[in-house]
DNA sequence: TGTACATCAGTGAACGCGCGTTCACTGATGTAC
DNA sequence: TGTACATCAGTGAACGCGCGTTCACTGATGTAC
């Protein structure tokens, strides 16, 4: 299997991190395997072994690094809620979905690939920190309503998630039900914006 | 393998699509095998090929039979819309959640198995069955609504069955950002409420 | 600057495993007469 | 009602395959002096 010009790798295991997510891409979450990502770096089946306890070992990283990336775009996007919370917080909407467009492998390995977050530290404190971009967001956002009126940050936060992830899943890919006449963003945007209306975020 | 009375099982078929059910459930989606699953109706590996094509068919009547039960357990929830649309309309989203709890082996295999629903024209009439009673419910309910302020049925269809689908991903299963402090079934109604709320069908 | 040597990051062969699928077969069932 | 026979629904052994992982190894790199 050496295809390449000198004996070590150099760059072997942020190589194999990245033939994971284009195989995952591929092949789907739990299709992919050690052996085919190796092939693909170049190296030959035990190689991997150097960097990862295993395969399990190596998808887990492929979805910290996700989720690193994913809450940099995501607090990235809403940029401290500039110009204002609401359009801000639309951007961030956006900013989740090509996500899932741009780095389908990465967001497979987070969400589709059945791991278990609890049992690697970094992983949940990765996907935590991602978390905390939403709802830091929400609360900036639930603010500007009167007390009274303002919902807990973190429901706000989950059910934006939880429209954003059934939309990717549902109408991003090939799905059942899927090939709707409008595209996914339109559809995330108008579910968002019915959405902020019935907090009182948007007027009539 | 031989473990029961007779020689012929009498009702295999159905056999193996429940016991593939549970399976799914235990395992995964992507996890399942057809050895597996004739083990487990006490059959020899070669058994299945008598009643399915192969591993992919299995999976597939798995998940038509799946939908078929979904749509009727929908269309049984929203009850025409009685007593009211709106009410009926609520209890609709929490039948799509029990469905999921109650029958996860065969949901996993209709949304995260990553199946074609294009290949099998019964799977795909069943899955499009399923998918007209959300879109039927949204046009009663929606019809409460003056003309001009009445949204697409299938937008509202979609944008629920979004919301439903990602909480049961991520709230329902140990998926990262789970463990939410409020449970599925709140997250899904008092998402609903905002969301119906912003359309305008229920008042301050 | 050279050299001895420890360490690192690969190799490649091997292993045991369970899978999907095929095959010739056989026991049980259904049917024609 | 009995019987011959076609059909159906299983068996079990076999296959080729690719997987994850381990192992002793070796080539390349880094470091102490």
């Amino acid at each position: 299997m050496p295809d390449r010009k000198t004996y070590h790798h150099g760059n072997l295991r942020q190589a194999l991190v990245e033939a994971t997510a284009v195989l995952i891409q591929e092949t789907g979450p739990l299709a992919f395997t050690l052996s085919e990502a190796a092939r693909r770096a170049g190296v030959s089946p035990a190689a991997p072994y150097r960097h990862f306890k295993g395969r399990d070992d190596l998808l887990e990283e492929v979805a910290r690094q996700g989720f690193v990336d994913f809450g940099e775009r995501l607090e990235r996007a809403f940029d401290n809620g500039t110009p204002r919370p609401l359009t801000a917080f639309m951007r961030m909407g956006q900013a989740y979905l090509d996500f899932a467009v741009e780095r389908p492998g990465y967001y497979m390995a987070m969400f589709e690939s059945g791991l278990s977050v609890a049992g690697n530290a970094d992983l949940l404190a990765a996907s935590e920190r991602a978390q905390r971009v939403l709802i830091d967001a929400a609360e900036i956002m639930a603010k500007r309503l009167p007390p009274d009126r303002r919902p807990p940050a973190r429901m706000v936060a989950n059910h934006i998630w939880a429209l954003s992830h059934g939309v990717v899943e549902l109408f991003l890919r090939g799905k059942p039900g899927g090939r709707s006449p409008v595209g996914p963003s339109e559809m995330l945007e108008s579910g968002a914006i019915i959405y902020l209306r019935g907090l009182g975020l948007i007027g009539e």
